[in-house]
DNA sequence: GGAAAGTATGTCTGATTTGACATATAGTAG
DNA sequence: CTACTATATGTCAAATCAGACATACTTTCC
């Protein structure tokens, strides 16, 4: 739960999934960040198919361009809970969230438990 | 986006699908809820499953029990990260929560998009 | 080149979330 | 009843996240 390694991770820019084990990073946190990420794009997607620039979905959010922004950008100081709730607002529904959730599947190792 | 929303709701022990429109509750404030208490039972589930208490799953996390009782009872104060990210350190895979999310649809509609 | 629209990045301040602690409430065994 | 284990609830300081603002970078168009 080290947010800190998630911060050097992503700010030096690196293909997270590339990295799992470079720094102490665990499978969970690796997994949450690639769930992160995978949420970003589809985020950035929806609002890119519905003809949205950034500041048109800050509105309808109720926040700001730059915080989209960073959003789309997979940025640390994004929860997932305003990356989830955004995505609902562009309409996304629950089974598309889950959809998202396993598009991002690098390893995919069967067998999920 | 309204946090104080799902304050009033959740605090008052209402089963929240039932009432999507006794407060302002938009249709995306409502599916969050719906979500995180999705989460919570597959956390209980799992935690279960593992024969663990509250406490030594409180251990894994490097949390205490009473946070995971509170992720459990899907307290307000507990964000879709850390259930995510507790999931994750069970074990559940992308795919297992994205069935979780799924595992929640009150009205199923079918065609989800 | 300059203007404009869209996007990115850094940084504040206030709001929310977190782990921890105390304490309360079940349930069970002696 | 007491002791013990598991779970629930309330509170607080510290950590994290949010929206806002300034500003920089890109394209595109003139």
């Amino acid at each position: 739960m080290n947010r800190t390694k998630r911060h050097k991770l992503e700010s030096a820019g690196w293909a997270v999934g590339t990295v799992q084990e470079f720094l102490g990073l665990t499978a969970a946190e690796a997994s949450l960040i690639e769930l992160k990420l995978a949420l970003s794009r589809s985020l950035r997607n929806r609002r890119q198919k519905k003809g949205l620039s950034q500041v048109e979905l800050a509105q309808r959010l109720e926040s700001s361009q730059s915080r989209v922004a960073k959003m789309e950008a997979g940025d640390p100081s994004v929860s997932m809970d305003l990356l989830i709730s955004s995505l609902l607002v562009l309409g996304a529904t629950p089974a598309d969230l889950a959809k998202a959730l396993r598009g991002n599947q690098k390893g995919s190792r069967r067998r999920a438990a």
